[in-house]
RNA sequence: GCCCCGAUAGCCCAAUGGCAGAGGCAGAGGACUUAAAAUCCUCCCAGUGUGGGUUCGACCCCCACUCGGGGCACCA
């Protein structure tokens, strides 16, 4: 077909397609960090996709956002580093591996090669240049370096613990990955298994995890920064220590209700310590406390989270002195106490707590209010009161309210050296070590003469070894201790015979820093460089799914912090804006194969092409909403960006042409959707900037046929400014029209045109008249009107003085330009 | 149970205390056409979940409730 031809044929999606990557490839609009570059930076950062075959609908959907975004500043002159790569550890490619009876890197590094592909035809805005993966060696060696600086700093250790186990997986999991007791990657139900596993000392940074939040505010979604602090889950108390009878050693309860300290009446210990254990040993109670353990440990993580069963426990027969009073109190083993919170013991005040409460209640133990209220007494309405009040029953605390007395009874016990303030967290450490292959190796070698031995940097990668004879199926250990040529070393410190770590990182932890790595992604000699990080980071806008909002948002927080202390970087936030992007849906719930009803994005894109599936899904609605694909419409917007098209081979002006001159009603609209649609994709209003696009397609599609005709400036103006704009959602279609309109690629360049304020007054505006709120005459009147002139006018207008008939008006609101409201 | 978000036309969604409708989908009619598709034009449709309150004026602010979605859930 002839160039002609193709002049007068139908918008050819497909044929524009082709047409224009090989030119993008050419010119590399998207390339950020060319030396010398005079724009501003803006670092945009779409969260990196897992490998998991070709891209689907939700890829679509947060990529179309993303790009949005990138575009949106490039074209308000921003020097943009948009980058990609891939987070390419993990599971699905080992159990993928396993079935196939081949290396998880096959499997793994074609999947990248496709959804690379289909990136590029999907047209977006990344920097091809920094592109890397998470599994190269490359990578991952720095993985290893960072484990090291953190195992320096005491950031990273190993300790023996109940960890959360998956059946299913056959690994350990950190607590941010069990959801409601599932293992939230493959829905079986977690367990607990003793095991020495290798942590993070996430804890050690708690406090500026939660306190550096308020630089968050406004910049992030509420909703993630609620989730983080009640992850974090900071409180408020007291350690106040108790003398056991027949105990040598006392024990420490953490409290955030010190002021109720006269209103304890029994003492619990988790059931599961070690504490109990002890306490129970060689007594009377021994055997029926055993059996009470093995009866909670039999109970799943479900049945645990079960907030309305009964309580249960067992009197262990000893007595804790209450050491303000001196008072005996009985203790109790009870699984309502969690042995990793606190000190896994507690003082139970049961008229002020309603699990102490419960417990009382069950087991017959007397309730004493210390704290009056004003509600009903607990003891008969088996309701515990936690409101503020005054102390009673409480000696040298009586009269004061909770507050005051909270500080009192600190000092008391301080003075005394049987307590002090502290805080809680019910943050834990990170668990990080997995028994699985596909991960990074951990740098450590295990030597009977010297214990842990960190591997030297110089050796670094230590890179796993082949996956050929190794099997990888998950059976509770590592794949890993099977390579026997691997793991077997000589210790770096002693030279006895040793053996390496057969452990590898959470994938996590691959994630938690990758952004540092894209503006230094070919730098051999370090992770990043400190004059790459002074000129990208931190990033200005980071757009991923709220699945996200704890585990990765959290973990990459934490490492910047641990980062700033090390001196490697100077900002203590890596994501300064977060936006977070809804769902793809399709008939109210989640696309999937087995519930039939997954749309798969490549027939989508076949049939609408990638322009019109971009714009559906930007369209749909706001950005954190999920989209319904059944509600959106491909075919509507196929027939918008026609209807754009066809403008541009409509306009009959010359490049260049003066556009002062072009007929005035079409420019104001044209400068009006400038300024709005800018002002809604800065909001992340993504949906209105489109309607704003729309509008203006239809003034000037108006303008041509029955305006100011096609030879007007005024056309020409618009449909350059159309162009620009539908380049940030729809960049194959906005190629193709600048060219048309006599433009030389590409448009993603060309710039926001600049907006004219003075065009952006419209020349009349519509007042309306109110009698009591009600509206009698609308009129129109100069936008510079004042509110005397305005009132003025209404106050001589004809239906309004008939309609006040002679009356007074008690009061008069004028608001110019928009309303007079006379109060009758 | 506690906390957060939402509810506007048949549907998806706009409207920063000031005329409820920007945009789209679906629907109806018309123009063009031998006809159809495409295209262009025009039109229909709710008084903002319910009940109170504040205000000259409330989709918007406050209180209570209903429904939907999400988060947390023995963390002392």
């Amino acid at each position: 077909m002839s160039t002609d031809d193709r002049e007068h044929a139908a918008y050819d999606f497909a044929f524009v397609q082709e047409k224009w990557l090989p030119v993008w490839d050419q010119l590399e609009p998207f390339k950020s960090g060319r030396p010398e570059d005079p724009r501003p930076k803006k670092y945009v950062l779409d969260m990196f996709p897992y490998p998991s075959g070709d891209l689907h609908m939700g890829h679509a959907e947060a990529y179309a956002l993303g790009d949005v975004i990138a575009r949106y500043w490039i074209q308000r002159g921003f020097n943009v580093m948009h980058p990609i790569g891939w987070d390419a550890f993990g599971l699905p490619a080992e159990n993928a591996a396993i079935k196939r009876n081949e290396d998880p890197r096959i499997w793994t590094y074609e999947n990248i090669a496709t959804q690379k592909a289909s990136m590029r035809r999907f047209a977006c805005s990344f920097d091809w240049d920094r592109v890397f993966n998470t599994c190269d060696p490359e990578y991952y060696r720095w993985n290893q370096w960072l484990f090291l600086q953190m195992y320096k700093r005491g950031l990273a250790y190993r300790k023996d613990s109940a960890v959360n186990w998956c059946p299913g997986c056959q690994t350990v999991l950190a607590n941010e990955q069990v959801v409601a007791g599932l293992c939230e990657r493959c829905d079986s139900v977690a367990t607990k298994k003793k095991l020495n596993q290798w942590y993070f000392k996430i804890t050690d940074y708690a406090d500026r995890l939660l306190d550096d939040m308020a630089q968050l505010e406004g910049m992030w979604p509420e909703k993630v920064l609620t989730m983080q602090r009640n992850w974090i889950g900071r409180s408020i108390g007291a350690n106040v220590s108790f003398a056991i009878e027949g105990h040598a050693e006392p024990v420490t309860v953490y409290t955030t209700r010190p002021d109720t300290l006269y209103g304890a009446t029994f003492f619990v210990v988790a059931a599961d310590s070690d504490l109990a254990a002890q306490l129970a040993q060689g007594t009377e109670v021994e055997k029926e406390f055993k059996e009470y353990l093995e009866k909670i440990k039999s109970a799943s993580d479900i049945d645990r989270l079960a907030t309305d069963r009964p309580k249960s426990g067992v009197f262990l027969g000893k007595y804790a002195i209450n050491p303000i009073n001196g008072e005996k109190l009985p203790i109790w083993a009870s699984d309502y106490v969690l042995a990793d919170y606190g000190t896994g013991a507690i003082m139970a005040v049961p008229a002020h707590d309603q699990r102490d409460l419960d417990f009382a209640r069950a087991m017959k133990l007397p309730v004493r209010v210390v704290v009056n209220t004003g509600d009903e007494d607990p003891n008969k309405t088996g309701i515990a009161t936690t409101s503020d009040g005054v102390l009673i029953n409480s000696d040298g605390l009586n009269g004061l309210k909770k507050a005051e007395a909270i500080e009192k009874i600190i000092a008391e016990l301080e003075k005394n050296g049987v307590g002090k303030a502290t805080r809680n967290y019910r943050l834990r450490d990170w668990l990080v070590s997995r028994q699985r292959y596909w991960g990074t190796p951990i740098p450590i070698i295990h030597c009977a003469a010297c214990g842990e031995v960190p591997v030297d940097e110089s050796q670094l990668p230590l890179t796993l070894p082949d996956a050929q004879g190794l099997d990888l199926k998950p059976k509770g250990t590592s794949p890993l201790g099977a390579a026997t040529d691997w793991v077997n070393v000589k210790c770096p410190s002693c030279g006895a015979d040793a053996k390496r770590d057969t452990d590898t990182m959470d994938t996590f932890v691959d994630s938690s820093w990758y952004f540092l790595r894209y503006p230094s992604s070919t730098n051999h000699n370090e992770p990043f460089s400190r004059k790459d990080i002074d000129t990208w980071l931190p990033v200005d806008q980071y757009v991923g799914g709220v699945t996200h909002a704890i585990l990765h948002l959290l973990y990459s927080r934490f490492f910047t912090k641990v980062l700033n202390d090390m001196g490697m970087l100077d900002f203590n936030e890596p994501f300064t804006r977060l936006l977070n992007q809804g769902m793809v849906q399709m008939d109210g719930s989640a696309m999937s194969k087995s519930r039939g009803n997954l749309v798969r994005l490549s027939d989508e894109l076949a049939v609408h092409g990638v322009d019109a599936i971009r714009l559906s899904m930007v369209f749909a609605g706001p950005p954190e909403d999920d989209v319904d694909w059944a509600d959106v419409s491909p075919s509507g917007s196929m027939k918008f960006l026609s209807r754009a098209w066809r403008l541009s081979g409509d306009v009959s002006s010359a490049p260049g042409v003066d556009f002062s001159h072009g007929e005035i009603s079409l420019r104001k609209a044209t400068h009006k959707a400038l300024h709005d649609s800018a002002f809604a994709v800065e909001s992340f209003r993504f949906n209105v900037a489109i309607a704003r696009m729309m509008e203006l397609v239809n003034a000037t599609r108006k303008a041509v046929d029955s305006g100011c005709g096609p030879s007007d400036p005024a056309v020409r103006e618009a449909v350059e400014a159309v162009a620009i704009m539908i380049s940030l959602v729809a960049p194959f279609t906005a190629e193709e029209m600048w060219e048309r309109l006599g433009h030389t690629p590409a448009v993603a360049l060309a710039g926001w045109p600049v907006v004219d304020e003075s065009l952006l007054v419209a020349d009349a505006v519509e007042a309306v008249f109110q009698i009591n709120g009600k509206i009698k005459e609308r009129i129109e009147v100069s936008p510079t009107i004042t509110d005397a002139e305005l009132e003025a006018l209404a106050m001589t207008h004809p239906t309004i003085v008939a309609e006040l008939a002679g009356a007074t008006p008690k009061k008069v609101i004028a608001r110019a330009p928009k309303l007079v409201n006379i109060v009758a």
